[in-house]
DNA sequence: GGTTCGATCCTCT
DNA sequence: GAGGATCGAACCT
């Protein structure tokens, strides 16, 4: 089990409409270097954040000192604190001046389980990382990975796994957003179809 | 320098 | 189902 490579998806990846990214990164691992350790989850859900005129992205205010990140080239980590307890991971998409990014909801945890049940106080595994900020508080993820390139395999990064079929794939509106009509029902969330490990959603 | 608010989670009812 | 936590950043004055 610790001898798979887990080599990072190279920035191409990334470099591509954003919806389509969110989906096809279903079914990849986010890796994680904690103290020594590996922490390892399966992407199960995603949601797309795409552009100015999408006014559930922090992006739709303009370029901020906070949103920069989204503003810059693909493959990089946009982390934002949210009613300051909890972490976001974001991958930044698209080319650079053009903000978007794909929100990373949920993981189903492969390797270093028993650090991430430690991280989030003895929860049950279902509870480790079925949302965006208790993935990110079950790997240790914060504020400090802002702007952190995702594509050098190291700290943190998003390895190759296997591709979701589109029959295994739901699609629907994202989950806790404001805006207008369009920012509350566009489907640009994904999950896998039945996977124990997705959000509550709303 | 002050105020407001949030791409969430947890606890209590 | 409701309400509170708790912080950085945005947006005032």
């Amino acid at each position: 089990m610790n001898t798979r490579a887990w080599t990072p998806i190279p920035r191409s990846f990334y470099d591509r409409p954003t919806v389509q990214v969110a989906q096809e990164l279903l079914g990849h691992y986010l890796v994680r270097e904690y103290e020594g350790q590996l922490l390892v989850g399966r992407i199960v859900e995603t949601e797309a954040y795409v552009g100015l005129d999408d006014k559930a992205s922090h992006a739709s205010v303009g370029r901020t000192a906070r949103n920069a990140v989204m503003f810059g080239p693909p493959g990089y980590a946009y982390v934002y604190l949210i009613y300051g307890v909890h972490h976001c991971l974001n991958v930044v998409t698209e080319r650079p001046g053009y903000p978007a990014a794909v929100l990373i909801r949920a993981l189903e945890p492969v390797e270093g389980v028993e650090v991430m049940r430690r991280l989030r106080g003895g929860r049950a595994d279902r509870e480790l990382t079925n949302g965006p900020g208790k993935l990110c508080q079950a790997l240790a993820i914060d504020l400090r990975f802002n702007g952190h390139d995702l594509c050098l395999g190291r700290e943190l990064w998003v390895a190759q796994g296997e591709s979701v079929p589109p029959e295994e794939i739901v699609r629907g509106p994202r989950v806790g957003v404001r805006g207008d009509e369009r920012a509350l029902t566009v489907p640009w969330r994904f999950a896998i179809r039945g996977n124990p490990y997705v959000s509550r959603g709303r």
